[in-house]
RNA sequence: GAGUCCGUAGCUCAGCUGGAUAGAGCAACGGCCUUCUAAGCCGUGGGUCGGGGGUUCGAAUCCCUUCGGGCUCACCA
């Protein structure tokens, strides 16, 4: 089924070109006048100038043109030309049961499915989840969603750091601690145990206090180089740390990833891409685009039109080491060679957009990727406390993601148990799907390249424009149709009527917006669009929910209308909750 | 210093491919629970869209300039 906007233009159009006018000033928009009207079309005051005619008489040809039109139940021309819509009721409810008819709630999918990697997520193993991540997984799991709904593959890469200088500080300090174990006997020629020397919460201790050390003790750094640069070329010892460390991590990182409910297709990491690096630096040599500067090989990335100098993009260090810029673009050549993506997204921290682009363009440059290859960096901004600086404990330490959502579900939690009598664990279960709606839609309602600050207080406040609010109102339509079924006749015909109130059309022209916001939402990756959607659908119900009364409704077939359009209001709402990566509770 | 992003109500944010009177939520104030969940609904107050210039019939939106802030600027990831 068309977009609802489609139609509208589509008969714009015909208006237009039937008055002699060009149709590219047939674009119709949502009214920004409510009062006046549903729909806009300013093409009129356009026109005007190429044909030289006063704005108001092209508007009034137009709607001379479009009196009598299926669509619509008013039109007309208001100085200085703009033209006013009114949607016809009868329409509006063709619409709705077509919405409820059909698939995907009547969207069409995109033409053209394309193949699509979200690499998203970044987390680096022996590091806990804090709440730095939390906005790599929550956008970019939204953002996969998303891209599969309206028709594309999307596989999603969790892109772990597994590969960086970490592991050498951590293998530094694991030698520190117990020099004894075997991977530091350099004569030890037995088998190296299965049982991990250490657990995951002293893996967690062991990273910062390395790191810490590493700041302050110059050899304790260079001995980690050392140790990095050894496992990445293949030292058996340390490859069985790695190894270690990595079983230790992963089971811990997909526990809490699956808390979240962000699930990855793949678990990939840096150490996966390592076997193209050989190949792909050597063609870059091949290709003459690497040459070494200071000790370091480098691919020059600067462009005509660029604004400034951009340093060159190393590819490979001085001592002969791989680094951060090496991975991603051998992750590339990995990627093209397993999947041939058409479209790449990477959702990651704006502050590395500079490495992006220098990525972006070695791997156009070196034909890694065609040069017309879409390649977006969706680059997400800080999450930040109350004072606006980066987000925080009570303490001054980086608050770990498990005690974020541990806090917010107790809130959601508290906030049950105040309203109502339901059994304890009941709540609990409810608490944890609020609050974690509270928490991802908090993040996603913000634009994703901004900062934005996160309020433990606002968050759990679960008022206005929030995540249990739109809970909220799907809850309340849960309760009506079960009470309908327990008590009324259930009708076998729930066909949309024509909206009887201003309300109930308010309702459906919400809702007639569904596929358009999805296409537009991903087209331009922006999952707050959906948050204010079904803010909007949201007040819309409520709204309606307020001046209607269902259950009491005599006439049974305008009762069944109102119950086939609040089950299609809350099937729009599920479906796009589930794009977000939250659930919505039977009841609350 | 250079580049880049941002500056909209007391607070948190939408709106930015130019359109009519700049919108929400929170906070403040006032109403609405014997009727489908009050985590709700209705209403009131609150703004020189950082400042200045320009383009245009029309600018929060485009261009220039200026002030303020964030971030980035080759061997960490």
């Amino acid at each position: 089924m068309k977009k609802i906007l489609d139609f509208i233009t589509e008969e714009m159009k015909q208006a237009f070109v039937a008055c002699g006018y060009d149709e590219s000033y047939a674009r119709v928009t949502l009214s920004n006048r409510p009062d006046l009207c549903e729909y806009q079309c300013n093409g009129a005051m356009a026109a005007a100038k190429a044909y030289k005619m006063k704005p108001i008489d092209i508007a009034n040809g137009v709607v001379e043109k479009l009196q009598g039109s299926r669509y619509f139940e008013e039109v007309n021309a208001v100085m200085p030309g703009f033209i006013n819509l009114k949607i016809s009721g009868d329409f509006l409810a063709e619409y709705m049961n077509g919405m409820a008819a059909g698939e995907k709630l009547g969207m069409d999918t995109v033409a053209e499915p394309k193949t699509v990697i979200v690499d998203y997520g970044g987390a680096n193993v022996a590091k806990p989840l804090h709440v730095g991540h939390l906005r790599a997984a929550v956008i970019g799991e939204a953002i996969k969603r998303m891209g599969r709904y309206v028709g594309h593959t999307v596989i999603g890469d969790v892109h772990l750091g597994d590969w960086g200088l970490q592991m050498g500080l951590i293998i530094e300090e694991l030698k520190d601690r117990q020099p004894d174990l075997p991977y530091f006997d350099e004569s030890f020629t037995g088998e190296y145990p299965e049982e991990a020397p250490f657990t995951i919460s002293e893996l967690e201790e062991i990273y910062p206090a390395a790191s810490g050390k590493s700041k302050v003790d110059e050899a304790f750094k260079e001995r980690a180089q050392e140790a990095t640069f050894k496992l990445q070329s293949g030292y058996a010892p340390y490859r069985a740390i790695w190894n270690h460390i990595m079983n230790v991590s992963l089971k811990d990182l997909k526990k809490n990833y699956a808390n979240l409910n962000v699930e990855f297709d793949l678990w990939k990491g840096e150490s996966d891409a390592q076997p193209y690096i050989p190949g792909m630096i050597q063609d870059f040599i091949d290709k003459g685009l690497a040459y070494e500067s200071q000790g370091a090989l480098v691919v020059d990335i600067a462009e005509e039109k660029d604004t400034k100098e951009l340093p060159p993009c190393i590819v490979r260090k001085s001592d002969g080491a791989a680094l951060y810029a090496t991975s991603d673009l051998a992750t590339i050549v990995e990627r093209e060679k397993d999947y041939k993506p058409d479209h790449y997204i990477y959702v990651v921290d704006k502050r590395q957009d500079l490495h992006f682009t220098s990525v972006f363009r070695v791997a156009k440059k070196a034909g890694i990727v065609a040069p017309d290859r879409r390649m977006d960096f969706v680059g997400f901004g800080t999450m930040n406390g109350k004072d606006g600086k980066p987000f925080k404990t009570r303490e001054g330490g980086v608050m770990r993601l498990e005690n974020l959502i541990a806090d917010i579900s107790e809130a959601a939690y508290n906030r049950i148990m105040e309203n109502r009598t339901v059994s304890e664990e009941e709540a609990k279960e409810t608490a944890k799907i609020v609050g974690l709606a509270a928490l991802k839609y908090g993040d996603l309602s913000n634009q994703a390249t901004k900062d934005y600050v996160f309020d433990i207080e606002r968050f759990t406040s679960f008022e206005g424009n929030t995540g249990p609010y739109v809970l909220y109102t799907i809850a309340r339509i849960n309760s009506i149709l079960k009470k309908y079924a327990e008590t009324c006749e259930v009708a076998e015909d729930t066909t949309i009527l024509a909206p009887g109130g201003e309300p109930e059309k308010t309702l459906m022209l919400s809702l007639s917006r569904f596929s358009e916001v999805m296409l537009g939402s991903f087209e331009e990756l922006a999952p707050h669009k959906i948050c204010a959607y079904i803010f909007e659908l949201s007040n819309a119900l409520n709204h309606f929910y307020h001046e209607t009364r269902i259950i009491a409704e005599e006439d049974k077939k305008k009762q069944a209308g109102y119950i086939g359009l609040v089950t299609l209001t809350r099937n729009v709402l599920l479906t796009c909750i589930d794009l977000l990566g939250f659930e919505a509770p039977e009841r609350m």
